[in-house]
DNA sequence: CTTCCATTCGGCACTGGGTGCCATTAGTAT
DNA sequence: ATACTAATGGCACCCAGTGCCGAATGGAAG
């Protein structure tokens, strides 16, 4: 995914050689997106989609690997943003401070966009075929978490204490997602903010 | 899956009636994995599973839902396994406590099952594909945990805490497989124990 | 033994996702 | 105009999964 399929057609710098890319990512995403909702994950194909987009299906492929793929968007972006921000920690702030915030950073949406991200969210953990095929995604996520913690710890990124972490900050995240997707007037910081405490408190003991 | 496509060739105690089943589930299962281990889990299409069954490509899925599912077994026994630990547990035992017993319960197995367990969690964990799908059969088990919390803590099984705490768990479990998978030589229980004895003191800061 | 009924089997055709191949098209540079 | 580059999209193909329906297999009732 991410942006090596060279399709960012119009700026870029680069001047351009050979025949112009037809669509974008992005613009794909969202044609389908807009299928969905209308119609239904399930009961929208991949040629309904090249249709609405007016480009033929094998080129479709070009563009996502799958259609499961249609509702990430480029993810590597985002964790690209992630390992950023991680970075940006001071090395002396606690390994599980820099994590938890970094959780809630990198879940931090601008309030305009909320209403469309619940949408993604909503298909990507309501629709069976989409959760299953998003362990895949988390598994990237987990391990920019799990690459920081082993760094933090001075241990490999494999080995069980930075995995575990993953692991666990991975589910919580997903705990409040779900939360927040059901309760339409939630604010998704804050539940992330208390499963965190939650986790915290109930291991205390 | 679980029993009901009422295929337990043999006893079960009604009399039977109308064509007895050519096969069972445990049967396909295992003739699958072998394959699997032959050939790989990608290459190995249903046909070749139904043919070294000796049943027809149409009657295997009529024994399992989908390809997926063959590495599973009877999950949903084992589910049941676990639900009847959970209530057979003292009330007066921390929430915490009585949750990690019961993680640590569900996975143990018997010497004898342990190479036959590591390669079927090894294409479990391993294979995208499974592992994708895996993720349905998980959110099963997190049931089982979510609604013990519940119960215990007084609130819906779909709130908050109990949910996260699921999820904390399953996390926990799965870094646990992870490092067994790659360490021939080690014991799952010891690593799930040292996997939440981690937790527990990372979040303590 | 024959008839009836229940249940499984399995072939066939079809849908839908995904891929390899390759000629075509649309651009830039010379 | 020519050459080169890169994206397009049609075509054929593979595989998973499903609906339909007739055929096979068994027990029970006559």
């Amino acid at each position: 995914m991410s942006t090596d399929d060279g399709s960012p057609a119009g700026e870029g710098g680069a001047p351009r050689l050979g025949r112009r890319p037809s669509t974008t990512q992005a613009e794909l995403s969202h044609v389908a997106l807009t299928l969905f909702a209308e119609r239904g994950f399930d009961d929208t194909t991949v040629d309904d989609i090249a249709a609405a987009a007016g480009i033929g299906r094998r080129t479709f492929f070009r563009y996502f690997a799958s259609k499961n793929d249609l509702p990430w968007g480029d993810f590597d972006a985002q964790l690209d943003r992630m390992r950023a921000y991680l970075d940006s920690l001071p090395d002396d702030l606690p390994l599980m401070d820099a994590v938890c915030a970094s959780v809630i950073e990198f879940n931090r949406i601008p309030p305009e966009e909320v209403p469309w991200h619940r949408q993604r969210m909503r298909l990507l953990l309501g629709v069976p075929a989409l959760l299953a095929h998003s362990t895949l995604r988390f598994q990237a996520w987990r391990d920019v978490v799990a690459e920081y913690a082993a760094r933090r710890l001075g241990v490999p990124a494999d080995s069980l204490e930075p995995q575990a972490l993953a692991w666990t900050m991975l589910g919580i995240a997903l705990a409040a997602y779900e939360q927040w997707l059901v309760h339409e007037d939630a604010d998704l910081t804050e539940l992330l903010e208390s499963a965190l405490r939650m986790l915290g408190e109930r291991f205390a003991s």
